[in-house]
DNA sequence: ACTTCTACTGAACGGCCAGTCACACTATAC
DNA sequence: GTATAGTGTGACTGGCCGTTCAGTAGAAGT
């Protein structure tokens, strides 16, 4: 079976997905799945054979991949100047739920089976790190960017994109207005320009 | 009681403390922390007869104090310019265990009591964003720093020691050298000077 | 000598969890 | 009208969880 288009299955992917990316793995049981969606624990078998786990490999993989789409494509119609890919990337984060990769790598994934785990893990630098390491490397090529290290400046902007979410928790403003806050922060720095 | 100085007490906590920074409230279980004390879990209770969310409470409450002293500690000690003090606050996160407060606030609180999710979620935000946020409000009243938002600013640096921790897992470098490479995508953002 | 305190144990409790399975209810297809 | 496939249910199991509690062994106090 390649994918079966069963609107209940799908349903049940968009539920569990919210659950898992809101509380992690452990957190989320079964029933609470069920319960959002107004069936019982049971039925959730029918769609998912192999139970919680391949319920989350599945969503937790169309979430990641989602997001190296999501990005490459916002990166690529955001023109060519390093601000104007960053805004691209930091209100893709801003406008989607937050991704919490230190709890993925730390609490989630070791709650899962050696096999599923390794491959996440690979997935979660491609998806998230990758696009945004791609970027810089090519904004450096055509000139912009300071000699930084890719590696570490991705994994910031990813960490600011937290920021971001944790930020509009505290203030309750709206994640895609703080992305105007954040961009000056990350392209000149504290010390300002 | 004011506070019982046993041995074996202190050594409850350090575990915990070691385990829940770790893995999160929900992942460890009390024979997690009795196994790696060598005593059966019921013994735990003799320590802490609250049981587990008086033990992660504790533990957490003295984590982020902890911080806060360190913290203002490293800030005090690092003279007046806005790169020492980022320097000093990027070392103290590095030499310690990364703290997931985006996990704390998002899955590990809301797994406890009411009273105790309100004193920790407030006790997070005085020991780990404002101590920073006084420096930068500091700085700027020298005249060093740019006017970004202090807020995010705080949190951003708080992000970038995650970020630390993450790309020190993924290469394998101690998190203490990648201060070097963090301090100047801090200060001069990711335009470079 | 006895009591008291500290530190810990073993066995059990009820509760919630993931997972299993036989069965029921639709619809549409033949 | 009967077969068939998709969807969901109720009742259950075994296991791990946090928690409780009576009990113990030794050290310290009196």
């Amino acid at each position: 079976m390649v994918s079966t288009i069963s609107a209940a299955r799908e349903r049940v992917q968009a539920a569990a997905e919210r659950l898992f990316a809101e509380r992690g793995y452990k957190a989320v049981t079964l029933r609470d799945i069920a319960q959002e969606l107004g069936i019982r624990q049971a039925s959730l078998y029918y769609h998912f054979p192999g139970g919680k786990e391949e319920l989350y490999v599945t969503v937790t993989e169309r979430g990641l991949q989602a997001h190296r789409e999501g990005l490459e494509q916002a990166i690529a119609g955001a023109g060519e100047s390093l601000e104007a890919g960053l805004r691209a990337v930091l209100q893709w984060f801003a406008s989607h739920p937050p991704v919490d990769l230190a709890r993925m790598l730390l609490a989630d994934f070791p709650a899962i089976s050696e096999e599923h785990r390794k491959r996440l893990t690979e997935l979660a630098l491609d998806c998230l790190v990758r696009p945004i390491e791609n970027f810089l490397q090519g904004a450096r090529k055509r000139g912009e960017g300071g000699a930084v290290d890719t590696r570490f400046a991705a994994l910031a902007i990813l960490s600011a994109a937290e920021a971001i979410h944790a930020n509009a928790r505290l203030t309750g403003k709206e994640p895609s207005e703080l992305v105007e806050t954040a961009l000056p922060v990350l392209l000149k720095g504290l010390a300002g320009s």
